[in-house]
DNA sequence: TGTACATCAGTGAACGCGCGTTCACTGATGTAC
DNA sequence: TGTACATCAGTGAACGCGCGTTCACTGATGTAC
């Protein structure tokens, strides 16, 4: 039967929300499109009325997922400015690491995305030269003039791979993962330190 | 038909090989038995014979690629240890970085083992151990004294977290992928160096 | 405002397909006598 | 050394299952008159 526009629109973000935290629960691969449509109240079949395909989803869902990131880290913003060090506290704390569905898309991607259609990398590069920009600015405070860029991104990058890695040994070696997420906090720190 | 059992030695030996390198290309969700047996040369009914299921060979595969990536650390070794430098050139290049198949299987799959079963992320984190220890003797060549365990694991996760996003971002945007690799080369030199 | 009807979001059965795993069978190997 | 036979790696058909996608159908919505 067909419903009303409103109520249409809100099943579509309802799916697009259920899609981006089960991939990130469960990676692309591991959650299916019936899963997906139950989780958001829906059957299969009204997914393919609001998209082509589950990869289309998959790239929306990313999308939400980095809209979703953006909107914390300017959470504490003060004239604009993010507080990029309650960010980093939040991002390396271990219960980030340990959720999955509403924690970093690019941390529980990872590894996928390189293998997936070009559209879901150039949203994931969005999102990561998001917040490149944002330790750039930082880094520009003590250094005026020099391209901060490659070191911003090594530094974003890092931050990344530790989550990564703090999820992959957490099961085995718990304070394995804590000392990762120490560890990184202390150089992100060290790096980005105004004198 | 019964075979020797040399054959059958290198029958297994084949079935990790192409199971290490297929995982790696594909993920271990994006590669099927079927095609690991046929890229070994065998049926996949011969995988079970000498595996009780494709979980079990996923975590030998990946002690195989955990292994070949010490031989290569430990090819230009002299006096027993290994020149860093010369691997961190290997690790961080492009060529490794579009080398899925034969490259690190710790960036192949950092998003993926955290959701495997545990014995995955047993291996994951004694190959990530492994390397933590040549970069923690590198770092107490300058500050014999302090513990550098936590920062030695965030400099091999960014490492790792570096190549990740290379790959993720090679696709849409090449010239970020390789930023991410020179910047993160040049911050682990800067770890590094022994003044 | 009231009526007739085109629209289309959502349903649920069905599609072909490939998945991981099982199993009866084959036949060369390797062993026991 | 020669013969009889148990072993078992490998084959390939078959298992049930869940996948992504399609489609005929439903019926309330929203529009045209």
């Amino acid at each position: 039967m067909k419903i009303t526009k409103e109520k249409s629109d809100q099943n579509r973000a309802a799916l697009v929300s259920a899609a981006s935290r089960l991939f990130r629960e469960k990676g692309i691969d591991g959650v299916g499109v019936a899963e997906i449509s139950k989780a958001a109240g829906l059957t299969h079949g009204a997914l393919y009325a609001h998209f082509p395909s589950k990869e289309a989803l998959a790239v929306e869902a990313m999308a939400l997922g980095v809209a979703q990131a953006q909107d914390k880290l300017f959470e504490g913003a003060v004239d604009g400015a993010p507080d990029l060090d309650a960010f980093l506290d939040f991002y390396l704390d271990p219960a980030q690491r340990d959720d999955y569905g509403g924690g970093c898309a690019l941390a529980a991607a990872a590894s996928e995305i390189g293998r997936q259609d070009t559209a879901l990398g150039e949203v994931a590069t969005r999102s990561f030269l998001g917040s490149v920009e944002l330790f750039e600015a930082r880094l520009r405070a003590r250094q005026p003039d020099a391209d901060l860029r490659p070191q911003a991104m090594a530094l974003v990058a890092a931050m990344i791979g530790a989550v990564a890695m703090a999820r992959a040994t957490v099961k085995s070696h718990p304070e394995v993962s804590a000392q990762i997420l120490q560890g990184t906090r202390a150089m992100l720190d060290a790096a980005l330190r105004v004198p």
